[in-house]
DNA sequence: GAGAAGATGGAACAGTTGTTATATAACAGC
DNA sequence: GCTGTTATATAACAACTGTTCCATCTTCTC
C-alpha cells in the first residue's frame, strides 16, 4: 500500500490558496504555478488532485461557497429575526474570510461570462441564498407570501449592495459602517408603515455605541 | 504630411472592442489580438495607440465609466426626483449598453486587487457616483445633512444589489422585474414615515476611520 | 506627381502558461 | 528487509501571451 493521504483535505488545501492568490492578487495571477506554491507544493502535486485548472477553479468556487454556507450554519441563532440578521451580516465583507469570499465571487462573477457552467452554479447559489433569507423574512413576521420574497430580495439587494461598495472603497466603508448601513435599511424596512416588528429590537450596537458627534 | 486619422476615436473603438470581449468572455479572454480583431485591426495598430495593454485595459475601464457619466448627463430630467430615479434606474444592467458596462465594472474590480491605480480610479468613480446621488437626494427633498449621504448610499446599495444580482441571474431578474425592485425601494424610501426622518436614527459618518485593507 | 510622415499588417521574439511525462521519495503491507 | 502503490518534484513541451520590429500602404502637402 502506498503512503496515505486525505485526498479531501488536500484538495481543501490547494482551493483554499487558490482562493487566496485571487484574493490577493487578482484571478489573472492565479497561475497553477503560484497557486501550487500558495499551499507549498509545485504543480505536479495540484495535478495529482485536479484534472485541469478549469477543475481547479470550479472547485475553488465551489468551495468558497460552501464555505460561507457552513459558517452561516454554524452560528444561527435560534429567533428567526435574530437569525436574519446574522444572515444579512455574514454577507458583508467585514473580516479576512468574508471579504476573501467576496473576492472570490467577483472574480469568478467576470470568469462566468465565458463559462456556462459557471454562470449556472453562481445563479443556483443566488436562488438558495434568497430562499434562505425568504424564509427567514417569513417566520421572522416582517411578511408573508409573495411579500417575504420580495422583502428577501431588497434586504440582499441591501447586503450586497454594501458589499460591492466596500469592496470597491474599503477605506470608508469599516467593518461597523458596513454593519450601520445594513441595519439602517433593516430599520426602515422593519418601520412601523411597512412591517409588523417593534422597531426597538432593532437596534444596532454598532450605532447606539457611535460617541463622536462635532465632526462632520 | 501622412494619412490623417482622429486618434481619439482610434482609440474609442479600441476601448469600446475590449469593453465587449470583456462583458462576452471574461476578461482573461481579453488578448490583444482578441481585442484588435474585435475592431478590426491588428496587434500592430493597437500598439501604436496604446503603449501597453494596462495602458489598453486602464483606459478601456474609464472609458466604460466615462460612457454611463455622459448618458446620464445626456437625459437627465429637471425635476430633481425624476432625475434621481433616472439616475438609479441608469445603474440597472438593463440593456446590452448597460450590461456592458456593469460586466466590465466587475471585471475590473477583480482585477483591481493587484492593481493600486485601478483600485483608486475605482474607489473615486464611486464617491462621485454618491455624491450626485446624495445631491439629487437633497434636491428631491428626501433627505438633508448627513441623512442624505445616508439615503444615497442606501439607495445606491439596492441599485447596485439587484444589478448584481441581475448578472448573476439574468433569468428571473428581467428589466422590468429590476425597475420594480428598485421602486419598491424608493417607494419605501420615500414613504411619508421616512421622508423627514431625523437623522440621529443614522450613524455618523466618522464612526469608522479604521482601514481594515490590505490585511489578506 | 513626388515625397514625407503617419497608419497598419505581419512576423519574430522572449517569457509564461497549462499540460504531460518521468523520475524519485514516502509509506503500508508482507 | 522487500514490494507495490501513491505522492510529489522536476523537467520538458507546445501553445499562447505581450511586446518589438520592420515593411508596406495610405494620404496629405508641396
Amino acid at each position: 500500500m502506498p503512503k496515505v493521504v486525505d485526498v479531501d483535505e488536500r484538495r481543501e488545501a490547494l482551493t483554499g490558496a487558490a482562493a487566496r492568490v485571487i484574493a490577493r492578487s487578482g484571478i489573472d495571477a492565479a497561475t497553477l504555478r503560484d497557486v501550487a506554491a500558495e499551499a507549498g507544493l509545485t504543480t505536479g502535486a495540484l495535478t495529482h488532485y485536479f484534472a485541469d485548472k478549469r477543475e481547479l477553479m470550479l472547485c475553488t468556487f465551489l468551495a468558497s461557497l460552501a464555505g460561507r454556507r457552513a459558517q452561516r450554519a454554524t452560528r444561527e441563532p435560534h429567533d428567526p429575526y435574530q437569525a436574519l440578521v446574522a444572515t444579512l451580516e455574514g454577507a458583508l465583507p467585514v473580516d479576512d474570510d468574508r471579504r476573501r469570499h467576496w473576492m472570490v465571487t467577483i472574480a469568478f462573477c467576470s470568469q462566468a461570462a465565458g463559462d456556462v457552467e459557471l454562470a449556472a452554479a453562481q445563479r443556483d447559489a443566488y436562488r438558495e441564498f434568497r430562499g434562505n433569507v425568504a424564509s427567514l423574512v417569513r417566520r421572522s413576521g416582517l411578511a408573508s407570501g409573495v411579500a417575504a420574497a420580495r422583502t428577501a430580495e431588497h434586504l440582499i439587494a441591501v447586503a450586497d449592495g454594501i458589499a460591492v461598495q466596500a469592496l470597491f472603497d474599503p477605506e470608508t466603508w469599516s467593518p461597523p459602517r458596513q454593519r450601520a448601513a445594513l441595519h439602517a435599511a433593516l430599520t426602515v424596512l422593519a418601520s412601523p408603515a411597512h412591517r409588523l416588528r417593534p422597531p426597538d429590537t432593532l437596534v444596532d450596537r454598532d450605532i447606539c455605541r457611535i460617541p463622536p458627534h462635532g465632526t462632520l
